[in-house]
RNA sequence: UGGGGCGUCGCCAAGUGGUAAGGCAGCGGAUUUUGAUUCCGCCAUACGGAGGUUCGAAUCCUCCCGCCCCAGCCA
């Protein structure tokens, strides 16, 4: 691409931005400061890159920072396997979080006191309700809770119980820290939330030094203050939690005041976008890993070849708001395609080859034909291929008895061979089966180049490779995970809905010998098929593609 | 039947009292050595429904309908 082609992309409006925009217009922030806070139990997944797009997208519009704080408050699901994944997912991205790195953890110790501070102001009280009791005390939806009989201990007896809790001196479950506030309330997070629980889990980062670990609501908000965060954004589910938010923020001497906004997580047809699933399909070894390209975590989008500016360029078209949808998957592989399209080189691959012998052609001659390597941008140079007398075209573009509309290649018909030659065909061979195993063509020779000096017309161009100097490789297909647009809805097993031909391995493609050049992780453009990159899995000799999206096909479609 | 949200084209999504942006998908047509790309054109008298206020409503009011979230010592 041209250097002066930088795409003009207008700034994304949304109401969080107007938000944003006014508080800072008003005065009621000088900078903005989000933060990117993910639970370190799993693999980032592409809803994660809507808020990461949203959390750092403001930060840099907007002139302040975004901090990447891990959420790691639950030492039973949590590893530094999915620490260290989650930087390089965010990298990958395109987002530097710079000095701003942080973790819920960091602030163990403040919120520590500040439950003891909680506990003194008579806000808090340890309960030696087993978890059985807790549940059937919290009431229905309908119905109030019932308050506990620990509810009234003293000052000093819960300052006592809550520092043995602290000291190892019971084992997990053996009661937990709870708000005071009010079994009574319509919105269940008000009723005497728990604050603490005891676990006797070694924490990535903190190692033994804890034995009892805050919730999530007693972690977020306050480490949302500690860091002096504006905006806190999260998804429509938090927002029945959001009183208990400010209920710590105006019962704690904490040091600012963030705000919290909720958007609509992203949902996409097809697929499922859950991390208690994805680990699950890991887990149960349906998928070869977080990464297996079939799934919709970054690293699998990264190995399937998906360019980060096109994942950017999807979250930015899918908007921000606060109406649950499920996007279209069109969405997401139009702007995969478009970007792509820019920048990918081309090539020519034959994923179900056909072998052509073409009679007329000398046996044993072969020559160099000149191919482009960017239809659009003659900067990008050209290339060599090879032509000689047996070649491999794609099966699927031989009919012996053709329908209509079909413009290539059947019994007497003419199509041109890119960058080569005019080929008309004469015969197909059969094997005992009566499957088409070969054809025999002839070609013009003063086609080459594949213009007829005559000025006749071709309605196809193919593209090929050489029989003896192309390269064998195996390519990857993936197809959507799931069969159905909405996987496990109305209660159906998930397991279920599983697209049995979410992975079609074609062993025996034959690529254009300039592909054994092909570099980890750049995409290319296989002619009329679609973009593919190497896999991690590819060797020298044994070369494999993973296909990124394939070209819009209007003709398959018809 | 408690609390909190949301309902604008097949899918997203602007619009916040002045007479329905845009994108994807789809459908025509032009160009084309990728049935790709590119390019032109078409695509909501209508904003979940019913009333009401108003000169005027998707935008305000009332009622109704539908969908989503919440009863982890998960986040």
């Amino acid at each position: 691409m041209a250097d002066n082609e930088t795409p003009i992309v207008e700034a994304p409006r949304d109401f969080i931005r107007d938000i944003v925009d006014a508080d800072l217009k008003s005065g009621k922030h000088k900078s903005v400061v989000t933060r990117f806070p993910p639970e370190p139990n799993g693999y980032l997944h592409i809803g994660h890159a809507k808020s990461i797009c949203l959390n750092f997208g403001l930060a840099e519009e907007f002139g302040g920072h975004c901090n990447l704080r891990f959420d790691d408050t639950n030492p039973a699901k949590e590893a530094q396997e999915y620490i260290d994944s989650i930087k390089a997912d965010v990298r990958w991205l395109g987002f530097d979080w710079g000095k701003n790195l942080f973790h819920a953890s960091d602030y163990f110790e403040q919120l520590y006191i500040w439950a003891e501070d909680l506990i003194r102001a008579g806000k808090a009280y340890v309960d030696d309700s087993t978890p059985d009791e807790v549940h059937a005390m919290r009431g229905t939806l309908t119905e109030p809770g019932k308050e506990s009989a620990y509810r009234n201990r003293s000052v000093e007896q819960n300052l006592d119980l809550f520092r043995r809790m602290r000291a190892g001196e019971f084992p997990n479950g053996k009661c937990t820290l709870r708000a005071k506030i009010d079994m009574g309330s319509g919105n269940i997070n008000l009723r005497d939330p728990i604050l603490y629980r005891i676990l006797h889990d070694e924490h990535p980062r903190t190692g033994k030094t804890w034995c009892i670990y805050p919730n999530y609501d007693f972690a977020h908000g306050q480490s949302d203050s500690i860091e002096g965060v504006t905006h806190s954004i999260c998804t429509l589910e938090f927002e029945d939690h959001k009183p208990l938010y400010e209920w710590f923020l105006d019962n704690l001497p904490v040091p600012s005041r963030p705000r919290q906004y909720e958007f609509a997580r992203l949902n996409i047809g097809y697929t499922v976008l859950s991390k208690r699933f994805l680990n699950q399909l890991v887990t149960e070894k349906r998928v070869s890993g977080w990464d297996d390209p079939r799934m919709p975590t970054l690293a699998a989008l990264r190995r399937r070849g998906v360019p980060p500016e096109a994942l950017k360029d999807f979250v930015r078209r899918v908007g921000v708001a606060r109406a649950n949808s499920v996007v279209d998957m069109q969405l997401f592989d139009f702007t995969v395609r478009e970007f792509l399209n820019k920048h990918a080189q081309r090539r020519m691959g034959v994923l179900r080859p056909l072998k052509v012998v073409i009679e007329n052609y000398p046996e044993g001659q072969v020559e160099e034909l000149e191919a482009v390597n960017h239809p659009d941008d003659a900067a990008l140079g050209t290339r060599k291929i090879p032509f000689a007398r047996e070649i491999y075209v794609e099966q699927e573009d031989f009919m012996e008895n053709p329908p209509k509309k079909f413009f290539r290649l059947s019994p007497g018909t003419e199509v041109r061979l890119r960058y080569a030659y005019f080929i008309k065909c004469r015969e197909a061979v059969k094997n005992a089966a009566g499957e088409v195993i070969e054809l025999r063509c002839t070609y013009d020779p003063a086609t080459r180049g594949g213009n007829a000096p005559d000025g006749r017309k071709v309605k196809a161009t193919l593209h090929w490779v050489p029989a003896a100097q192309s390269l064998p490789a195996e390519v990857r297909i993936y197809n959507p995970l799931f069969s159905r647009p909405d996987p496990g809805a109305g209660g159906s097993d998930l397991l279920a809905d599983m697209n049995p031909n979410s992975l079609e391995l074609l062993k025996d493609a034959r690529l254009e010998p300039a592909l054994a050049d092909a570099k980890p992780g750049e995409v290319i453009q296989f002619e009329r098929q679609g973009y593919f990159c190497t896999d991690p899995d590819s060797k020298p000799g044994a070369l494999v593609f993973n296909r990124t999206v394939g070209l819009r096909d209007s003709y398959a479609k018809a």
